[in-house]
RNA sequence: GCCCAGAUAGCUCAGUCGGCAGAGCAUUUCACUCGUAAUGAAAAGGUCGAGGGUUCGAUUCCCUCUCUGGGCUCCA
């Protein structure tokens, strides 16, 4: 027999009879691989494990435990979930099911209207653990266009696909599910199940099984709202039975600090029904949080430069029509307000007001670069969807800031507001820091090509100068100017995009803004607009899940809590109290009704930094007892020493934001 | 806006095959006065999200709306 040549990652080349397929390669590694084995990828092509290989390829062996790897299963067991759904529900027309992070979902178009319930996802998982059983090949075949169009001829979502290939409009974009050029690709398990994919798949379905069915969810077809609405299922799946439920734990580990749990069990703000979707009150303990946020953002825009506004919650429908919010975001904007001098509106951005200040009189190169700040709360009409808990909510506070600067300062002040944006975040507890580079839309943009490139490299070149890692999103920016926006990590891994920073070519035009130059003549200023927190609702929100409501000291709505171990201890407790108020800390006392344990279980639900705890031998030598949130207790602690570490900590908890 | 699922005490949830609404925690009162994560007892607490329909009777079944959650789409 013939022989073929293969070589390995590690440089090494192996001799194989002709005809062997990856799978061969695994197995003759050793049987360790071979087991974990899902796919392989051939001369840089994603290849089948039981896919022939050719002479001389380059191969590497894709393992389960890999992000490859997963992907392969999860596409795989999408496979699985769509042959377990035509076989429960005759006449279901299945779509496309890719991976996905974590896990697949696929779209099904069900028969006469029908559709999931969350009470079907057990059926169904039923059904997929008995085709993993079945030890289904995934056996691969490429068709000739007409012939997959015959295979395909009661899918007609299918068909659309194929026909899409034929066109060479296949844009990718339905994630794996195309064929490539002439051909196209598909995946057999049984006689009856087939479906359209590029690949590659495991060997067979016994090599499935670790996957949860999560959710049931409206999607639609090719993501255009005007098209079908489909069924979409969704899962997760992993290469063992451990990674399964650790990604269940995590995501348990998750849920118990969303923001809008701990809202609630920590007293801080609430949605009442009676407001109206996405509006939020918030409770004083929350109330003092935002306001140290607040407080902070101001003396830090005050030692920054900036100097403050205040602006009105509406305006006439004249300042929108010629800031030109009417004519692009009406739609977004509460409605109007009928008034007998003329229409009003909401505000649903701050711009529009600040560009007016600037306008009010005539303005000097000399005051440039002019920073003008607030903090100003927008309301937009939030389709009803679209809301979640303080993250997408219809009235929010932007700590927004417009900057109107020559274009030799653009550079620099970029620079340094990077800086500024960075060192506050910081204070924050945020050390991960990305950058987004957005840039011009052909399609959709205001402005000279000129003023575009211009803008666009200053705001790539100060990137480069601070030394952020960014990329670039090409045709990502808003139509009237590039921008940059930062994505922080929080304490869970998770990623935000909070602050940006927005090049605008559009406003001093509309409200023709100019300033006078050293030449004496008239010039047009840049616009910047910037915002750090973006929202302080949603800023509030997502600090709230990085602390998982464990606020650090400086922002804790309460700093410690004496408890006086008996009734006899309150007149001491009660010094303490007013010894630690006067130090600037916020205190309270909870008296001796309950029993000690309950009090200081109480505190720690509250997670309040510091329980402090008085008993007699406190009282004799003004001590502490001090039970820190996450630390050890520590008895007899001298009052001043107590009150000296808690101004350290708090001051150091600020100090390295500023440096 | 579209698809799916929800809404019962302040919170977490049970329940009513259509017939006076239930628990735990929290609250209040009483007793206990206690040294580091739940003392005991009692009381109070509800338009069963809102409106309409069916019914002798609706928190329960049907319709509409509001709000919430998960997605899709959108996010100047």
């Amino acid at each position: 027999m013939a022989q073929i040549t293969i070589s390995l990652p590690d440089g090494s080349t192996r001799a194989l009879d002709d005809g062997a397929t990856a799978a061969d390669v695994a197995a003759s590694i050793g049987s360790r691989l071979a087991k974990a084995a899902v796919a392989a990828v051939v001369n840089g092509e994603e290849w089948d494990l039981g896919r022939r290989l050719p002479d001389g390829a380059a191969i590497a062996i894709v393992t389960s435990d890999s992000e490859a790897g997963r992907h392969v299963l999860r596409h795989s067991t999408a496979h699985v979930l769509a042959q377990a759904v035509t076989q429960l529900f005759p006449g279901a027309k299945y779509t496309i099911g890719p991976a996905i992070e974590d896990g697949f979902y696929y779209d099904f178009d069900l028969p006469e209207g029908r559709t999931f319930a969350e009470a079907d996802l057990a059926s169904i998982e039923q059904r997929m653990l008995e085709i993993v059983s079945a030890d289904q090949p995934f056996e691969r075949a490429e068709l000739p266009i007409d012939e997959a169009l015959k295979v395909f001829a009661d899918q007609p979502y299918k068909c659309e696909i194929i026909e899409r290939v034929r066109q060479g409009g296949a844009d990718g974009a339905d994630a794996g599910e195309v064929g490539s050029g002439e051909a196209i690709s598909i995946y057999r398990n049984t006689p009856e199940f087939v479906d359209l994919c590029r690949g590659p798949h495991v060997p067979s379905t016994s090599k499935l099984g670790h996957f949860k069915l999560m959710k049931v969810a409206g999607a639609y077809w090719r993501g255009n709202e005007k098209g079908p609405m489909l069924q979409r299922l969704y899962g997760t799946a992993w290469e063992s039975k451990a990674a399964l439920e650790e990604h269940l734990h995590r995501l348990a580990e998750a849920e118990k600090r969303d923001h809008r749990k701990l809202a609630v069990e920590l007293d801080l703000l609430s949605f009442p029904q009676e407001l109206g979707g996405g509006l939020a009150v918030w409770h004083p303990k929350g109330a003092i949080v935002r306001k140290l946020m607040e407080d902070y953002s101001r003396e830090r825009h005050v030692t920054g430069g900036y100097q403050f506004v205040f602006t009105p919650h509406l305006a006439n429908a004249n300042l929108f029509q010629t800031s030109g919010h009417l004519g692009w975001y009406q739609d977004g904007m509460y409605p109007p307000m009928e008034m007998d001098n003329g229409v009003y509106y909401m505000k649903p951005m701050n711009c529009p007001m600040h560009c007016l200040i600037f306008r009010s009189r005539q303005r000097s190169y000399r005051e440039l670069p002019l920073r003008l700040f607030e903090l100003g709360t927008v309301y937009r009409y939030e389709r009803a969807g679209t809301l979640h808990g303080l993250m997408r909510i219809r009235g929010f506070t932007q700590d927004d800031s417009h900057i109107y600067c020559t274009e030799d300062q653009l550079q620099d002040e970029i620079a340094s507001l990077l800086d500024f944006v960075m060192s506050v975040l910081r204070a924050f507890g945020f050390t991960d820091f990305t950058a987004n580079l957005s840039t011009k839309d052909p399609a959709k943009y205001v402005g000279s090509d000129e003023n575009w490139d211009r803008a666009t490299d200053a705001l790539r070149s100060a990137l480069e100068r601070y030394g952020l890692t960014y990329r670039i999103k090409e045709g990502d920016a808003a139509f009237y100017g590039p921008k940059i926006d930062i994505d922080v990590r929080d304490a869970i891994g998770r990623t935000w995009q909070l602050s940006t920073i927005q090049c605008d070519f559009n406003l001093p035009e509309r409200f023709g803004l100019e300033y006078v130059g050293s030449d004496n003549a008239r010039h047009r200023p840049i616009m910047l607009h910037r915002a750090l927190f973006g929202s302080v609702e949603r800023f509030f929100g997502v600090l709230l899940e990085h602390y998982a409501g464990a606020f650090p000291t400086w922002l804790a709505p309460l700093q410690a809590r004496v408890l006086p171990v008996a009734e006899a201890h309150e007149p001491y407790a009660l010094g303490v109290v007013e010894q630690l108020r006067a130090a600037g800390l916020r205190v309270d006392l909870v008296d001796a009704t309950d029993q000690l344990g309950k009090r200081i279980r109480a505190a720690k639900l509250d997670k309040i930094p510091y329980v402090l705890v008085v008993g007699d031998s406190d009282v004799a030598a003004t001590t502490l007892g001090v039970n820190p949130r996450g630390g050890d207790v520590e008895r007899d602690v001298p009052l001043d020493t107590f009150v000296a570490n808690v101004r350290q900590e708090i001051d150091e908890q600020l100090a390295s934001a500023r440096s």
